[in-house]
DNA sequence: ATCCTATCCTGGCTGC
DNA sequence: TGCAGCCAGGATAGGA
C-alpha cells in the first residue's frame, strides 16, 4: 500500500511533469474522489490555475496552485490503498479505473486512477485542511530518539497502533511499521510507555533507515496495485524481513515468522527477535 | 485516554 | 468452470 516511500517516489516522478503547468480542463468520472465537493465547484477552483510546487507531507502529495499571480490553494491527494497518479500524453489510455483527469497546457494529462475508490484528490483553499492534524514527519530533523522516547512515554498504547496513528507520526503504514519494529527488535504488542530511551533511539534509527532504503528502491510493490507513475514496480519488497513472510524463516535468527492481528491489522513478527 | 467495530470498495483468492 | 464468501487495507466516525 502506498506509504511514505511510495508517495515520495510518486512525487519525485510527477514533479517535473507538473511544475509550471497550467490546468486547462478537468474530467471527473467519480465525484466522491473529490472528497465532498461537486465536480462543478472543483472545476471552477482548479481550471486556469498554474501548479507552482509539488511536494509531499506524510502520505499526501500536494500541488500548490496560483491564479492571476495569486496563491489559489492546492490540490491535495491521498492514494489510500490502490490509488495511482499518471502524467501522460493525451493519447494515453488511463484504463477503466480513472477517477479524475486534469488536462495540462503542454498536452499532457494528469490522471488519478483508483480501483477501490478510497483515494482522494481534494481542492483545498489551504492545504492545512487535510494536513493540519498530522504528527511529526519521520525524516525531519526534529524526529530524534529523545523526541520519540518522550512521545512514546507520554502515551499508554500498544506500540504498533501508535506508530500507525497519523496524528502521532505521519507517514508510516502497516508494512513499514512491521519492518521497522522487527529491525529494532521491538514486539508490536509492546506498551509504548515501557520502551526504554535506548530502545526508542534504536527504533527511531530503524524507522529512518527503513524509509530511506525504501525510497532508494522506489518503494514496495508486492501486488498488482502500486506502481511508480512510470508504470514500474518498486524494489523494496525484496528486502522485507517480516512483512508477508508468514511461515518463512526470520533473516536474523531463522525462526518462522508469525502472523498475528494487532489493531485489526495483519502483523508480522519474529518471536525470538522481537521482545515485549 | 484508549480501544473496538463498522464503513468505504473491489480484485483476488479459497473452498466447494 | 462457476460461484459465494471472505480478505486486505488507510482513515475515520461513533460507541464502549
Amino acid at each position: 500500500m502506498p506509504e511514505l516511500p511510495e508517495v515520495e517516489t510518486v512525487v519525485r516522478l510527477i514533479r517535473p511533469r507538473l511544475a509550471e503547468r497550467r490546468i486547462e480542463s478537468c474530467d471527473v468520472r467519480w465525484e466522491r474522489t473529490l472528497g465532498g465537493i461537486d465536480r462543478g465547484s472543483f472545476a471552477r477552483a482548479v481550471v486556469g490555475s498554474r501548479i507552482t510546487r509539488v511536494w509531499r507531507r506524510a502520505k499526501f502529495f500536494v500541488a500548490d496552485l496560483e491564479r492571476a499571480g495569486r496563491s489559489n490553494g492546492a490540490l491535495v491527494g491521498h492514494l489510500r490503498m490502490t490509488g495511482r497518479v499518471h502524467v501522460e500524453p493525451r493519447e494515453f489510455d488511463p484504463g477503466p479505473y480513472v477517477k479524475v483527469s486534469l488536462a495540462l497546457d503542454d498536452g499532457r494529462v494528469m490522471h488519478f486512477i483508483d480501483v477501490r475508490k478510497f483515494g482522494r484528490l481534494w481542492y483545498a483553499a489551504h492545504s492545512d485542511e487535510q494536513l493540519g492534524g498530522l504528527g511529526i514527519e519521520p525524516l525531519d530533523d526534529a524526529f530524534t530518539g529523545e523526541w520519540l522516547f518522550r512521545a512514546l512515554r507520554s502515551r499508554r498504547r500498544l506500540v504498533k497502533p501508535l506508530l500507525l496513528d497519523q496524528t502521532f507520526i505521519a507517514g508510516l503504514g502497516n508494512i513499514y511499521v512491521d519492518e521497522s519494529l522487527h529491525r529494532a527488535g521491538i514486539h508490536p504488542l509492546a506498551r509504548s510507555d515501557r520502551i526504554t530511551r535506548v530502545r526508542a533511539g534504536r527504533l527511531r534509527d530503524e524507522i529512518r533507515a527503513t524509509l530511506t532504503e525504501a525510497i532508494e528502491r522506489e518503494g514496495s510493490s508486492f501486488d498488482v496495485f502500486y506502481r511508480t507513475p512510470e508504470g514500474n514496480p518498486g524494489g523494496y519488497q525484496d528486502e522485507f524481513k517480516v512483512y508477508g513472510r508468514e511461515g518463512q524463516p526470520c533473516p536474523t535468527c531463522g525462526r518462522a515468522i508469525e502472523r498475528i492481528v494487532v489493531a485489526q491489522r495483519g502483523t508480522h513478527v519474529c518471536r525470538r527477535c522481537q521482545r515485549r
